[in-house]
DNA sequence: TTCCGCATTTCAGTATACAGATTGAACCCA
DNA sequence: TGGGTTCAATCTGTATACTGAAATGCGGAA
């Protein structure tokens, strides 16, 4: 069913990661849970050796903890922690606004963020939006995020950035699937759209300090989002990724 | 010679790591040159599997960049690059001091970075600043900024700065031996120092701007040092870590 | 002399076997 | 009955052997 399509032609490594993310996101391998890697090689069907590397990498991709005594655990987060991840990726999304606008970008390499751009803003015109509008806005928005973060030009924040979106819920579009259920959904879109075009205009006219903060207060909508989803419970289940929140606030 | 001191009672990947790491930083492995894993099993007196992993390991520290058809290499940085980790390390401690000052600390808490200023000020009150006690600056500046992290009590911010300072020229004292070469020495360190003060004094009264303001200027006194020192040649010896700048700029 | 193809060699990916360590339980002694 | 000690089972860390793929070099043909 979830199964991934390229199943063959991928290394056996791969294959275990994925099979192991998808475990620890679905939330059937709960929080702070121990994971042998005898118990990872039964799930995945492959041998230790690359089922190790999988733990290795899921590891510092921030999903597993490693355990003093050898072993890993699935890494458990508190809302603050998730909280504080979508500041991260608002402040170093606005670093690379900043860089883009302060360095100056052609007008070529601002095309394929203005055609994302004009995409959206098709989707949200309709009011009632639709479930499969959402589902495109996510990709849409996903890419507008790529795009904007690749205009910084500077690999060691691409890089930073990617890693801090790799979890799930601190990515650009972790919680806007949830966001459709509530009713201030098109409210939300229409002021997202709102800052990715008004970010799009600071870089084009070099302003900085506009652009970094933009990017900042845009990151904190996926804040909102998440403590109306929380607040609303019921809709959780479109969030997957919450398998993860530690039982303190959850459950 | 440089030797580890704890060369016993550390596990084989541990070892392996360290020996790589240390051959790259001093350059005894060139940028951009592929290190297979047979050499590092020469190098590294290992065998294979915790090689493997070391590799692993240096390559999300940031050291290492995979080959699509499998292996590792070197990984080069230009100028811009260190630059701009330096900047990106400044935006993430400028994150953390914020953090700090907006959700306030216990006087507890700051007595021991209260107590690390202190000692940082009795070091810069004499005028030629001593070779040592420049070394006694770089430990007590790395503390002093571990200190301030682990204040902003968010742990993926912490994990994020750490991740980042782990490239040696993008740690807090990557430049601070190389600029105990230059005739600005003191003054610069004079005006770390009280980019530092200034910083408790903000958290201490809840200003998060203020605090994060100066966290980033002060980063970019590292980015100062830095090009003092490769205009000045010659004192490069001091900086072992640019070994990774790429042939374009350097040598 | 140059280009194409084949063979050889080397290397990464994987599986598995072995050893040391740690954890958990059970039994014995106080 | 409770605590301590010992033994057993399990797991991680490590080494190594095997396999398939990729790169390189050599030889032949045009």
């Amino acid at each position: 069913m979830t199964e991934p399509v390229a199943d063959r032609a991928m290394s056996q490594t791969v294959r275990a990661q994925l099979a192991l993310r998808d475990m620890i996101l679905s939330g059937r391998l709960r929080a702070s849970e121990r994971i042998s890697e005898l118990q990872a090689v039964e799930i995945t069907g492959v041998s230790r050796t690359p089922v190790r590397l999988a733990l290795v990498r899921l590891e510092d991709e921030g999903l597993l903890q490693a355990i003093p005594s050898g072993g890993f655990m699935v890494k458990a987060f508190s809302e603050r922690d998730i909280l504080d991840s979508i500041e991260l990726r608002g402040t170093l999304e606005g670093l690379a606004a900043r860089f883009a606008a302060e360095r100056g970008v052609s007008a070529r390499s601002l095309e394929p963020l203005k055609e994302c751009l004009g995409e959206i803003d098709r989707l949200v015109r309709q009011d009632p939006v639709s479930e499969e509008a959402f589902s495109s806005y996510v990709t849409l928005n996903a890419r507008f995020h790529a795009l904007l973060t690749e205009l910084s030009g500077s690999a060691p924040v691409i890089r930073q950035i990617d890693r801090v979106a790799a979890l799930p819920f601190a990515s650009p579009s972790g919680f806007v699937m949830a966001q459709s259920a509530l009713p201030e959904a098109h409210q939300i879109l229409l002021i997202a759209q709102d800052h990715h075009r008004i970010v799009v205009d600071a870089i084009e006219n070099r302003e900085g300090g506009r652009a970094e903060a933009v990017m900042r207060e845009h990151a904190r909508l996926a804040a909102r989002n998440l403590r109306l989803a929380l607040r609303n419970r019921g809709h959780l289940d479109l969030l997957p990724a919450l398998a993860l929140l530690s039982s303190t606030t959850a459950n």
